[in-house]
DNA sequence: CTTAATTATGTAAGCGCTTACATTTTGTAA
DNA sequence: TTACAAAATGTAAGCGCTTACATAATTAAG
């Protein structure tokens, strides 16, 4: 029947059914088990028929077939990464530190992306189940109620990143967006601005946007200030956008003397743009991004930001789910440390602006 | 036998073995064939059947199983990518549109990234081959010779994208490096400059880096000028690396007038050290760049590259190697136009630089 | 040297689908 | 009607592995 299905396939490529198991096992005098059992753990093979194994692979030029391993095994050795965007290049670092992590151990990534879109998500993340991926890495918390449901089903391990949650009833694994955030807005405070603008992301479908401006309110709260909402902007994470949000806030009267962004990619766009609008930074107006990504301490001035630990946390993510594979206990929720990168868009308000304060605090 | 592997499964998690589709036959008191035409051809069952199997399918919340199917079809409905790195902006973009494209068409991706190391690429490609991937796009021309004739021995469908090839042997979608290289330094050559500096990506093992530093010498050489190898360095794709590399150029007597690099990373490196280095461009000094990253157009002055379409080449990539996949004919190049974007890093050299030409020409 | 305990190997039954071929049902034309 | 082609469905044989269990070979202990 084999060779029935061989011949009535198509195209141009003749698929040169390669040698299998049961071949590599006639050659090398020994059962299908043994031959198994040598590819998966040689230490268990005698020496002598390892050694026929091992020829009888080399010469034939044997490759394990995946689909019938995982079929046999139900596991794949495999892992899907369900991410927003690889636009952005946080995400991108922490996606190639957890393929190269997850790679030392023999599995492979299957990745989806889909631009923030969680309905979009479900999909993708039914179509990683479909390919028996043996866990699934998730960006931030909040997900539709769909996802978790068939996950837990189906008993697939999942983490979320990019997040920090104290609640153990998920799996996360990051850091608390919203006290960054904080942190980085009290050190604005702290030096003197009143007047505060946002840059965020957009907030629809984005836990982490969220949290951040949380955490902007935190800060503002804390000092009895209040956010004023002329002041509040969404936009995409892109330098165009962040240049059009610079030029809204600076246009304001009176205007901010700091302006906090929702990514370093916004921030830098604000710093440009602030270029242009004649400003200088910090002297008029303080700016802080977030993520810390090459580009910030290059920009000129340099960035004021929140280093993410992204690499970092992209290959703690694999592990996690590895040894959650494997069936070792891990713990339920693993936080990194955000360093507040305090570099040269971020000084004092200029005075007259800075006596303010009575206007909004 | 299936109850007593579960029982002995390791680990917290209890796979719950969902439906299978004989269990959706039954309910749907169908046969299997029937469940299984009704999945991937659904206008080949009838009506009043398909709605039963389509009902079973909701009540039993049954989810195919991708191995056995890839075992049993053998084909994985999935398609593997090798690249260089996701650090770099312009992979990452192209990679987007590709999983985009591939998903559009029930696809799934496969990546794997090797830090520009092509013995370790064999192993990823081995891997991508083991897990069954229907096809599989690679980044460049230069590869191990092991990789072409193992895709070519089991007649894998592949192809080689960011570059540009008229030999018919080898399936390749993207641009011609040196040729647009080639044009860009021209351009500079046409407003004046005779000293050329020129920061190339590392040549080693990246046949687009090789492709556009022949392209320069290529435009040198057409206006009667010699590559100074003083005037010449490699380095990483990073800012850092850009300063540094713009330090050094600066520091030789006589200067150059313009610097040609290798990306836009190290050219906007190379346009912030100049600042730092008290240069002004372009008035002292010309600098391009290569791939028209988002940040080209919104540095100050804006940077002079050319356009690459990893977008567009992504989304292509995907079409072609689905095409061969199903065994339709497709084109063996692709080629694809890149812009010459000139902005405002280019202006003539100054006047005394430009009077040196008898030095070199 | 036995004999028991241990370790290595073989046998063969699945894993959950697809699909060639056989059979039945439906549609169509005379 | 009847005859026949076309379409839908069913039957069951794989796809290429893993692994439980049985058996054989080796080692350890007495």
């Amino acid at each position: 029947m084999n060779s029935k299905r061989l011949q009535n396939r198509t195209g141009s490529q003749e698929k040169e059914n390669g040698p299998k198991l049961a071949d590599i096992a006639r050659h090398a005098d020994v059962s299908t088990a043994t031959v198994s059992r040598f590819l998966n753990d040689p230490g268990s093979v005698r020496a002598e028929r390892a050694g026929r194994v091992r020829r009888a692979v080399e010469a034939l030029g044997y490759v394990p077939n995946g689909a019938a391993r995982a079929l046999a095994s139900q596991r794949s050795k495999t892992v899907g990464a369900v991410i927003p965007t690889l636009d952005n290049a946080i995400f991108a670092r922490g996606i190639e530190s957890f393929q190269r992590a997850l790679q030392e151990f023999g599995y492979t990534l299957l990745l989806a992306s889909n631009n923030y879109d969680l309905d979009q998500e479900v999909r993708q993340i039914q179509a990683l189940i479909e390919k028996r991926v043996d866990g699934i890495l998730l960006v931030g918390r909040a997900h539709r109620p769909q996802v978790f449901q068939r996950l837990n089903k189906l008993g697939i391990p999942y983490l979320s990143s990019w997040t920090h949650d104290t609640d153990e009833s998920r799996p996360t694994i990051g850091f608390d967006n919203r006290e960054a955030m904080r942190r980085l807005t009290s050190y604005l405070i702290d030096i003197g601005h009143r007047r505060i603008g946002v840059l965020a992301g957009h907030t629809a479908d984005n836990d982490r946007a969220r949290e951040r401006v949380a955490g902007i309110k935190d800060a503002l709260t804390a000092q009895g200030l209040v956010a004023d909402p002329n002041c509040y902007r969404e936009c995409d994470y892109r330098f165009g956008d962040g240049r059009q949000g610079m030029r809204m806030l600076m246009s304001l009267k009176p205007r901010p003397t700091a302006v906090v962004c929702g990514n370093d990619v916004i921030a830098a766009g604000a710093l440009l743009e602030s270029r242009s609008l004649g400003l200088t930074v910090p002297a008029q107006v303080s700016i802080i991004g977030f993520d810390d990504l090459p580009l910030a301490k290059h920009l000129h001035p340099s960035l004021t930001t929140a280093r993410v630990p992204a690499g970092e946390m992209g290959r703690r993510a694999a592990l996690h789910l590895l040894a959650r594979i494997s069936g070792k206990p891990t713990a339920m929720n693993e936080k990194l440390d955000v360093e507040i990168i305090i570099r040269d868009t971020t000084a004092p308000p200029p005075a007259e602006a800075g006596d303010r304060m009575a206007e909004i605090g």
